[in-house]
DNA sequence: CGGGACCTTGACCAATATCAATGGTCGTGG
DNA sequence: CCACGACCATTGATATTGGTCAAGGTCCCG
């Protein structure tokens, strides 16, 4: 809830006392283990869900077995608030690493649309801040080399996690395989494998045991033609 | 108006006060020229704006002149609803044919999220029907073949036409240049055309002074692995 | 110590891009 | 009414990016 806050600070405003119609709106905390799915496509919700720790994939499967992922969610993300209003979604969510999702049921934030008409707007950004990161993804998938497309993601996810405060502009988590990264890029794990190292010999980053370290933040941003104002890190009303 | 309302009663009941509220919210209509701007990237903006006739795209440009079509909008669509969260916008918005756009102030907007709850959803739905055509594209750049992906593409509008009652499964505008198409599905103007040569010489479709014939959408969307599902074609309280 | 998951590498291949020309269509002005 | 120019579609030859297939290699964990 903090780092939902602190992700929402950085664009408005967050009052006191919508900050506690927020809390009170959230029922349980649920555990979930690697690879355990938490949303199935096309199953009716009820509840919607904020990431308190661990890392989640939206995923859209074809019926052969190709796979993308079209979003990742860091702490602080609602990984499917947008089941609020679509009640059934047009893809799974799955957990990449063990992680702890708080339920917001439905009915609480139906609530809120009705007391809270600023708290309902700022909960709306959140859910046109996931449309402003898919449609950099479309750009990415679209029109930028695969260099350019890992770096891009990897920028992406350093700024994402500085908002929240858990990472900075020189390293972040990052527990992906990277069978996984070659799905959220639309790429084969072969060749993101030879992306990175590429990435790697040329001194833009390192990729450890989770987590990743950039030495020079805006050299990466160059070469992968990062430009953040799709975060929308702008402090104004909303 | 009117076409906006048929495509939000597609996915629940619009209530004429509502309806009668959005009307009240609308200002002036405006009309743009083909290849005329709407909106350019990064510019404050105080409307928000509703297409009734034309086609409009969303744009995302790359400093070296690469260029990626995130969305094409058809009459009854928000082109850029989530400006009256965002405020600025990470693309440019422009017309591809004469278009013409009725103003939705922000101002106006606000009010109904402080008056109307059920409509501030329909309108917050109407922008996460947006994203998931987001990831649908996201899919469709990343893992579908490029002959998927333009009839992906083409499946998508034929069904979104059907819906506000301008087009069916059989027919609909498509007033896109062979470039246009190439900058929606991140392929080359080349590509694009000897792709369309081949759905053509299948029988799969016509596609000739603007306008788009399907014969037999079934199989079009079979070759395409098109699922309906991510229009969210289903009415239930929101 | 063994197995599984993941990463790495090499050889070869396929899809799509690039480059360059040709031809069609349509609106406009002479 | 015709000629011209602009924009668009089409085609062929060739290049490149990224995919496929297959074989190790590494590391962790039971």
């Amino acid at each position: 809830m903090d780092l939902l806050v602190r992700k929402l600070a950085a664009r408005d405003v967050v009052p006191e006392d919508e900050q506690q119609a927020l809390r009170a709106a959230a029922t349980e905390t649920v555990p979930y283990a690697a690879g355990e799915e938490v949303v199935r496509e096309g199953e009716r919700q009820t509840v919607s869900r904020l990431l308190v720790s661990g890392l989640i994939a939206r995923v859209k499967l074809l019926d052969d077995g190709r796979r993308q992922i079209t979003e990742l969610h860091i702490p602080g993300d609602f990984v499917d608030l947008h089941s609020f209003l679509l009640k059934r979604l047009d893809h799974d969510v799955i957990a990449v690493t063990p992680a702890r999702l708080v339920s917001y049921p439905h009915e609480g934030l139906r609530k809120i649309t009705e007391q809270w008409p600023h708290l309902t707007r700022l909960l709306w950004l959140s859910t046109t801040l996931d449309g402003a990161g898919h449609r950099e993804w479309i750009v990415s998938a679209g029109r930028r080399t695969a260099a350019e497309h890992v770096g891009h993601l990897f920028c992406e996810f350093l700024l994402r996690y500085e908002v929240v405060g858990l990472g900075d502009r020189r390293r972040c988590p990052l527990p992906l395989t990277q069978q996984q990264l070659a799905d959220a890029c639309g790429l084969t794990p072969v060749h993101v494998n030879r992306v990175l190292q590429e990435l790697r010999h040329e001194g833009l980053l390192e990729w450890r045991a989770g987590e990743l370290t950039v030495p020079d933040f805006d050299r990466l941003a160059q070469v992968s033609r990062f430009d953040p104002a799709f975060l929308n890190l702008i402090r104004e009303p909303r």
